[in-house]
DNA sequence: AATGAATGAGCTTTCATTCAT
DNA sequence: GATGAATGAAAGCTCATTCAT
């Protein structure tokens, strides 16, 4: 018999739900190590029992929370590039993404900051936002390939982790630590700075 | 009346220091959370009271460390090039100066790793970290400045930013988390990217 | 969500009671300094977890404790005066209720002791005590006034407290410091002093 | 070899007076728990080791400063007395002694109540607050005595204690917690009780 | 399905005291 | 006589997790 229950009936989720939305809400005001299970069962009104009822312990807790926020984050990103003519990637268009990545981390930077702050130092957490990079990166490749023959991109995959890294990291500059500069000025350097890479062929300097 | 002990006589320097080397090698090794003073004193050989003759708590001893380690950190990327000649930077420079920063991680990229895990939530480290990444970008300003008639970067400032961002997080990608694809190719991709962007007044695609 | 647990099934109002119980024994016997909270758990035979959980610290105890024996004390002196005929105050009526403090004193000198000790060190507990001497302090004076016509105490306020010092001070002293002569010298010596305070009208010497 | 310095030398009686000087000034502002040697020897201005020099122990020096301090309360009460026609003892020369003994408790309230709070947990502060408990009451045996005549008292060292107590507790609830109600006040009734104990003899109401 | 009382390993920090220099 | 670096026992408290009800 598992010790994990798996909700069935409609009590069941709620209640499940219920502990997922206190403890999201929790973790990004008050950081994950600065939340204690009691604080998440009493804000969600349920019992620490129940706790571990669904939820094996609170590593599993906040993976599963994780994922679902991973896929959110994934879903904002892409979705409105499914009808997209991306054989004819122009200036315009890269940034369209890169904003719409920006626009990604507003679901809960606070969120994404505290779980990212694991990453590096967290196995299981490194494995889920490994799954959700090598998703990202793979959707670069895509574009990149899609427009090879009009770049001169040697290398699309290491390419792609490369543009993939420069957007990542400026959003987390961006949203987790707030520029002093305005987020407009480095979404437009680095739009150039991606725009001029596709184009690196012609005449350098 | 100081409760913190700074040391004067021999002795006391060599404990504070075999303090510092002992907690340097556990927080690399099982992370910093995953560390505790009673461990560190005893890999260091000296008793938990000295610990606290030096340190007023764990907390300051890693910020004491950190500093430490960022001031190696960039003196190992920007030492070699005092004697640059900065204004005529070309695709081999900046991959020098890259190689520079990938090598710069080869001094504890464990240590580096603990801690940057914890810049997003703990803004001590933060702090430490933001005074650090101020300096590089000023560096690489700099070095856009100083080329900028050939160049046609509008916002050196934004645009430092921005490759700063870019080159720090592949070399975290390649020394945290060790991408499946050789180091040697995301640096030339990231060398390609941003000697593309220096070059972007002419001719786009 | 309160951190301290409110005990409402019947487990756990036996738990807290053990708690209170063996630290009653251990804080009159080893003091209260000399006491900690593993002994208490220990010696209640509940866990340091739930030691925590009914009492935020051991402060709390203490004071907890404390106001439960002060009541006890107070009832145990003047519970037998609720049918006094208090308007008629003779020399056996003073003695009565001498003895009735000294008797008071019985339930745990230790305790009693170990706890006045920090009545002047201690700002919470000396608040405790405040509190009970001015209820005390309160019925001396009520005794006094109700037999003012024959008395010529011309400040009962503070006739009361000075009446109510002398008593108190001299059970401790036969309580807790066990004076080489008999209690009932003193007993005796002290109610002459009060009953002759009563009638100091009377042509002094 | 003593392991405690006795100091004969200038130099060293000056050390051991300002680390009891430090020491007194400490242990008044902040308690005695609150005090620890580091803090000692930084204001007097002197090493830790120079501390253990001159004495066993923590508890040592308090004790010794206790001795002191307590030499000089006596002397401030019963200095002035010498000269006292004691046998005519009347209602001002009862009221001086108590001003007195008020006074005394001016070199510094602080330090006794601090004192004073250990007496009733610990031996051997007890010992010393005895020792001065008994000649105090010898004193006002002897008061007693001197007028015995003139007075009914039965047992006068029973009345001694009792008369000691009540001016004891009196002064330490004006001079450690403050009454509400004005120390002169308190000294009237103080007065009155114990000249109408003195005169007791005459028709009680 | 839900509850919440109970557990106890584990952690940080303080401070009186010693002793080599 | 004086110094201060070093010691380590001891204490309070937290919190994830279990399990009887």
């Amino acid at each position: 018999m598992s010790k994990v229950r798996t909700p069935k009936q409609h009590r069941g989720i709620q209640t499940k739900n219920r502990i997922m939305k206190a403890a999201f809400q929790l973790f990004a005001k008050k950081g994950i190590h600065g939340t204690n299970s009691k604080e998440i069962v009493g804000k969600a009104g349920v019992s620490i029992g129940s706790f571990y009822s669904y939820f094996k312990n609170k590593k599993t807790l906040l993976l599963e929370m994780l994922e679902d926020y991973l896929d959110r984050h994934y879903t904002t990103i892409w979705k409105p590039m499914d009808n997209f003519s991306i054989h004819e990637l122009g200036r315009d268009d890269i940034k369209l993404i890169i904003e719409s990545v920006f626009k990604a981390y507003d679901i809960s930077p606070e969120f994404h900051r505290q779980t990212h702050a694991l990453r590096y130092s967290d196995p299981d957490i490194n494995r889920i936002y490994d799954r959700e990079r090598n998703r990202e990166v793979e959707q670069v490749k895509h574009l990149i390939e899609n427009n090879i023959t009009r770049l001169s991109v040697k290398d699309p995959l290491a390419a792609a982790i490369v543009i993939h890294n420069a957007v990542e990291n400026v959003a987390h500059t961006a949203k987790f630590i707030g520029s002093k500069i305005d987020e407009k000025r480095l979404i437009n350097e680095l739009t150039d700075m991606i725009y001029s890479f596709f184009s690196k062929e012609t005449t350098p300097l």
